[in-house]
DNA sequence: CTGAAAGCGCTAACAA
DNA sequence: TTGTTAGCGCTTTCAG
């Protein structure tokens, strides 16, 4: 399996040319029915494996996918990648998995990396910071194949996939709201992203919908996706110090959910008796918390493999792509206790 | 960017000829001052990039490594998957993930795949199921550069990282005796890997030390690392029926052990009050858990840096090397309240 | 110090 | 139906 037999190998063990030996190894029909068998069979016996480096170089195409996304160890995102992984797997590409941290810089590097790589496509989850989508609009004009998912770049027409992150957000509060929380306080991730946006959006409509003022001093965004725990928890700290504190913490976002929970129980808040929490996470723990955690749930996988498909048909569509998807798939609302209210108090 | 400059473009552009560019390029030592002042100059202001696949074509290398974990979606692995982004990224390698979801045929697939895409060489974690070694073995003979991490191969003289899975195991058997449980149960992987075994030998230590008999009853194993939701339930049930009822259960895999967590609520069982838990596991909650969760974690991000760190001086190795290091860091023992002795019943 | 030419493994246009 | 040849982008002898 690990020596690495060529095609001349073949020719030269069969007497025949290289290019013969290609022909019949690539089922093309201008070849010896005699010929073909022969090669396929010598080329079975030996193991033969064409060089997909060497095909790389000839066809310009790498038969392999770059994925960027803040974090692996992220529950939405490992979800995702393995729904990424089971596509690409099929259909023969390799993935190639880069990690942004939630840094432009780093974000910009890993694209450069990939493109200098040769991947045939990419699969981008926009990290924290980024703002200047130069970069994606320079691919995406020259027909470079970039599907977007999760965290997808506003003004750039090529396929995304995402939840509805509006209703998703919208249902979560209102539900917190039919419970009977009238202060819900709203922690989202940086505002540069739309899914930051929307959800806030979904919030904010929430509210309205119920008459429930929306109050500037109630809305907290995280720059770092939560990964960075001092910053959460000043926010945390401002909350509870407000003069009308809040009496539910609705959280948009995986880490920082996982964190606001880490906080409020280090300050000894006890949930939901002291502050409600309903937060966005794909954690397969949530109901072993204490108390269970109600979650809007994303079908991370599914998102993986859809987006996957989607790319893998750009880069294989035999013609320039005009039309393009934006695919909103369905949260779920866990409802738990940690969104109870509680009667008395 | 993206349009591809070749050293062809400069060469033209410059009337020179490529080698004398390449020359240039690569700060060889025989060519004149001007000329590669020139080069470079120009290389830099088209920003070119040499082609990385040209380069792999002509180095018989390609500058990635391929990665063969169970799953992604796993804390443990996921963690360990960063560190080894880290490194791979600093060092200028890409990473390739594979995942063997525990089956031995896809994991034999995922290997060849990745030999016959030129990987320089490969990170292993061994699926449940592998017991057959003849492709590391072959491929090892051959001079190949493999690391293993976590799940070990047994006989294969190669660089390993693990933890002491023995010591880990031990410590927290011994603790749960000197909280005063007797009963203690163990649940673990699938027996064909080492680090099963050697957690299993750290529990039957302890057991030792402090004069408790080991009970072939008290001891269960999942061949699916605890992916198999009804197969850890029924193991569970077993262990519940007993006549002599388990008073603590010790878990030595990480997904066994948050699915047990599941099952056990789900079957209405306290925690610890009608039974004890402590078990191995990455998560990142295991705090905010109902109750907290006793647990042994593995510094997964190191490890995963360290085994990059000796793969790549493998890769990288002038001469064929015959000295290996097993390596074995420390776990940590986090005891929480899931493992607590209630002193009335 | 610089250029020409071969070759890494493969495909495909062109000849035969 | 088969072989010859050129070329993908790059490095590296070998000449000059």
């Amino acid at each position: 399996m690990f020596e690495t037999y060529t095609i001349k190998d073949i020719a030269k063990a069969l007497g025949l040319s290289t290019s013969t030996v290609s022909r019949a190894l690539n089922g093309s029909h201008e070849i010896g029915a005699e010929t073909k068998r022969l090669v396929l069979e010598y080329a079975e016996k030996i193991n033969y494996r064409p060089n997909p480096i060497a095909l790389s170089l000839k066809e310009q195409r790498s038969h392999s996918i770059g994925v960027v996304v803040c974090e692996v160890a992220n529950n939405y995102f490992s979800q995702a990648i393995n729904g990424i992984e089971s596509i690409a797997y099929d259909r023969g590409y390799h993935v190639i998995i880069t990690q942004t941290h939630e840094s432009f810089d780093r974000e910009k590097a890993n694209v450069e990396h990939l493109i200098s790589r040769h991947v045939d496509g990419l699969l981008v989850s926009l990290s924290a910071e980024t703002t200047d989508l130069s970069q994606y609009k320079y691919l995406h004009n020259k027909g470079f194949p970039i599907v977007f998912f999760d965290r997808v770049a506003p003004d750039i027409t090529t396929h995304k996939v995402t939840v509805d992150n509006y209703k998703g957000s919208f249902d979560a509060t209102e539900m917190l709201i039919n419970k009977g929380f009238k202060r819900i306080a709203h922690l989202t991730n940086s505002y540069n992203l739309l899914i930051s946006q929307d959800r806030l959006k979904g919030y904010q409509a929430a509210l309205e919908k119920h008459g429930l003022p929306f109050r500037e001093d109630y809305m907290k965004h995280c720059n770092h996706g939560g990964m960075n725990h001092d910053e959460v928890e000043l926010i945390i700290k401002e909350l509870l110090d407000l003069p009308e504190r809040p009496d539910a913490l609705f959280v948009t976002a995986d880490r920082l959910t996982i964190n606001c929970l880490q906080i409020l129980k280090k300050l000894g808040m006890r949930v939901p008796e002291d502050i409600a929490i309903a937060g966005f996470t794909n954690s397969d723990s949530a109901e072993l918390f204490d108390p269970p955690l109600t979650t809007v749930r994303q079908p991370a996988f599914q998102i993986g493999q859809i987006a996957t498909e989607r790319l893998i048909n750009l880069i294989e569509s035999k013609y320039p792509v005009t039309e393009f998807i934006t695919e909103q798939l369905d949260t779920e609302l866990l409802v738990r206790s940690s969104s109870n209210k509680l009667s008395v108090k």
